[in-house]
DNA sequence: ACCACTATAGACAAGTCGGTCTACCTCTGT
DNA sequence: ACAGAGGTAGACCGACTTGTCTATAGTGGT
């Protein structure tokens, strides 16, 4: 890739990390990357075009601190522990690959562009997805029974969408580490909660 | 209240709902409401200000909501779990005070208002007390432990977030449904819950 | 009857938006 | 030497933004 591509990317990324992508206009990105206006669109034909391309980007650093992150615990247990505190430090600023915390990108972008139909929002979509593909990686280490390994990595995703949100809404630096009792409580009493799951399933059909 | 400034409340809102508000204009807005734009002026300042009160509006229908949702159960526990019950509803367009599902208008604000000092910003910050509180006042019936009660009200209230913003970003409806197993779990076997959330300070102050 | 209020439509200002375009300047490969 | 790619600055376009203003009209209270 050109190196002014990138340039432009990182720069439009960091400016719509910050202040949302609908706040910053295009003359704002050329200004932050230092780059003439035909430049830009001489990569990107378009906005959207550039938008997508810093998800795509986006995704890849996100999913490769991911890894970083867990791979070192010694069980995968502990690895989907081992998440959690990753997220803690990236709450707290202190995850240099991410940047400084300012919300999850896909999360933020998903909320400017809610129709689905849109090639942002299905970028986002496409994160999450990636997201819950490692996070299942894992839990089928231990958990070999499919349904019981979909519950727990959808309840895993759910916490993390959980304290990413209220880390930026409530201003609570310290929501990944409340979630991480509730880890342990998952993935050492794990059967009750199916049986759970089931009732549920049951319920929703009696309506 | 006048009818005229109601109406302008309402639409706003819808749109802002429906849309995110740096995507709506004040043009918009007054031809939704059939008002002149005079008259939008007449009753607010600025954009920012009408935005405000659509944000008051919004927390005062769904506080409404939350509180109809959850005093109707027998105990508090069946309460909190009413309230991913009515959170499921709620994602499947069948919470009729709430309208149609776009997430929650608190966390796109927010997104979309990242700056603490924006006013916006701090009104979403408030709903989200307010939200906490609500949950708080039905855990601390069965639970005395300020510090255990304090544990299982931010638990749920990630839990709810978690919920929204997967079934938002995520397209996944069932999200609510999904927690209930872990409300279940966190509300039958709260004990070594918090002891973990200790051992997690413990290893924070570590660090 | 008259004032103050509430409302209307819509022109207008001043600026920003995404995007196009011209004109010119370097490089690099042949 | 020369072509073409990649780069620069910035003028320009039409559409849109928030917000102001003029001119007009119906209303209720004193």
């Amino acid at each position: 890739m050109s190196d002014k591509k990138h340039t432009i990317i990182v720069a439009a990324l960091q400016l719509f990390i910050q202040k949302g992508i609908h706040c910053v206009g295009i003359n704002e990105v050329i200004k932050e990357a230092k780059v003439a206006k035909k430049t830009l669109y001489h990569y990107f034909p378009s906005k959207e075009a550039l938008t997508i391309a810093t998800l795509e980007y986006r995704d890849a650093i996100f999913m490769s601190w991911m890894r970083n992150s867990m791979q070192q615990a010694k069980s995968a247990e502990e690895s989907l522990e081992a998440l959690f505190w990753g997220l803690n430090d990236w709450f707290n600023n202190k995850a240099v690959a991410l940047g400084n915390f300012h919300g999850c990108f896909f999360i933020n972008a998903a909320a400017e562009y809610k129709e689905q139909s849109s090639a942002i929002n299905q970028c986002c979509h496409q994160h999450k997805i990636n997201v819950k593909n490692l996070v299942a990686l894992y839990v089928e280490k231990f958990e070999t029974d499919p349904q019981k390994a979909l519950f727990i990595t959808d309840s895993i995703c759910i916490l993390k969408e959980g304290a990413i949100t209220s880390a930026l809404v409530q201003h609570d630096l310290t929501a990944a580490l409340k979630v991480i009792p509730l880890i342990k409580l998952l993935l050492t009493q794990r059967l009750p909660s199916v049986g759970a799951a089931r009732e549920c399933e049951t319920r929703i059909k009696e309506k």
